[in-house]
DNA sequence: ATTCCTGCAAAACATTTGCAACTAC
DNA sequence: GTAGTTGCAAATGTTTTGCAGGAAT
């Protein structure tokens, strides 16, 4: 759960883009906050509460230059806006996400079944696929429950 | 690609809705244009070129209306808003959405391989699962040839 | 009648952009 | 030094909401 700094620079190097002291603050909240789903606010709301004088729209700024540089994965969950989380070790995600429709709850889920989806979908629609997406949307344990009793 | 008025009716009384002249002619819309995913403004646009004096707020509120009565189904492409298409014949869609990542096209996939992964995830995961979304990211065959090109 | 619905305008959010000052390289 | 970056404030775009008048059952 850490940062190759030395991928890091590559990659910036690479697009001529800055390493600036905000942008690696901003990826280190990513690396301080594993499995969560940030989105700009939630970034915008921690680096506050640390004292930083980050402005939002850096933060927008920043979390599309991750996206872009597949450091960090953009995704929405139906609530209004984007959300991010650290693409690790650059390998594409193989991990889906579970949505509670009652209480919102996102559960991850690790699953390689879908790369053989991948393959077969390609070959029937032209498509070169790069990438997918998978959400399940159901009723967590807890909800389950309530809805029962 | 129809709409059964008997099963509406019924749909609506049961929870207490009206089934007034602006929701019918929204809905008409979709029935109108099959295969697309229209957005609130998109709908808007069309009732404005029919002349149709219905506001944005309507159209807002019957989105949401039609979603939760599971005769539309509500979908993100990441274009920055919520599209719709009708849920036909009240079955869970078993298409998929291709999306090109270099022009935006979004294309239609049939498949039901998923319904297996869903049982498997299910079973896993202690979710009770009611629905999915896959979106496949990728590029198109003409944007493809535009990158060889 | 009563409850729900509509249109309008205003408000609320999420996100983007213009710009002058600033900084990593 | 220069190209890229930042923070701020203003602008944009989508969606929601308050409210008075209107319509469906």
């Amino acid at each position: 759960m850490s940062i190759n700094m030395t991928d890091l620079r590559e990659k910036f190097r690479e697009r001529q883009y800055k390493l600036t002291p905000q942008r690696q603050t901003i990826l280190q909240i990513f690396v301080d906050h594993p499995d969560k789903h940030l989105s700009a606010e939630d970034v915008y709301d921690i680096l506050r509460q640390h004292a930083s004088d980050i402005g939002l729209a850096t933060v927008y700024r920043t979390l599309e230059l991750l996206s872009d540089l597949d450091i960090l994965q953009k995704m929405e969950f139906g609530d209004g806006c984007n959300r991010y989380e650290l693409n690790q070790n650059n390998t594409l995600h193989h991990h889906h996400h579970l949505i509670c429709i009652a209480c919102g709850l996102v559960k991850e889920f690790e699953d390689d079944l879908l790369e053989t989806l991948e393959t077969v979908i390609a070959r029937k629609s032209n498509f070169t696929i790069t990438d997918h997406q998978v959400k399940f949307y159901g009723y967590c344990q807890e909800c389950q429950k309530k809805r029962e009793g």
